[in-house]
DNA sequence: CAACTTGACAACTACTTAGTTGATAAGTAC
DNA sequence: GTACTTATCAACTAAGTAGTTGTCAAGTTG
């Protein structure tokens, strides 16, 4: 899987906007409960302390971006994790906290990186 | 690396923050051009075809994330990745995209996934 | 010193979007 | 039929931010 370079421009923006789906505190929680399996929208709602329409209305987007699978069962729509590759990106950037972090840390102790 | 089940609520803030700084189109550019090598911030200007400002903004952005670093040079500031691991995300991404192409395409085709 | 280059900062406009509230429609279960 | 769940829409507030414009600070050059 080898990236085009120079980027063109419309892959640029879809890269992004995939970006842009995860950059929400509120969908990666809702990524993260969906760890434990699939769930409702109204128990996604209560366990997260926010609206049915908000939970749907990320839901939705994260559906769009073919991150979750929707699955009607009984009057309820259980959805799940469609895209197990985004708990490999979360870690990704986990460890560029980490990174970071210990930069930043090394400039308190003293230590001068330039 | 593991990332802590059920996520603690700064955590994913601090995610979807490092997420962010990557959901928008002219910083996924400027990192791709960054791969050549160090640029100076008029440089990536001319090249992106956008406002120096603009760059130097967005480059902000970028440095306060830890994903670039920055080196002055003479009378210029030259920017460079600081952190390899975003093309490996960037990877990811496209990876996702594929797969989620993929499944749109066979819906077009006709096959039925659900 | 003055003139110039480069990058950073501030203020502003315009746009996007998260979240709320309220209402409604569609589907399922009883 | 009614009750329940979900999706969706509209309208709204609040917040964030992309991009532009103007200005300033720091460094370089003559």
């Amino acid at each position: 899987m080898a990236i085009p370079h120079p980027i063109p421009d419309p892959l640029a923006q879809m890269i992004a906007e995939r970006f842009k789906v995860l950059g929400e505190p509120m969908r990666i929680r809702i990524l993260d409960h969906l760890r434990d399996g699939p769930r409702a929208v109204g128990v996604l709602a209560d366990e997260l302390g926010t609206s049915q329409q908000n939970v749907s209305k990320h839901l939705g987007l994260l559906h769009g971006a073919g991150l979750v699978r929707r699955e009607r069962r009984g009057n309820a729509v259980l959805y799940e994790i469609a895209d197990q590759g985004v708990f490999d990106m979360c870690e990704h950037v986990c460890g560029g906290l980490e990174r970071h972090l210990a930069e930043l840390q090394s400039l308190v102790t003293g230590e001068v990186t330039r």
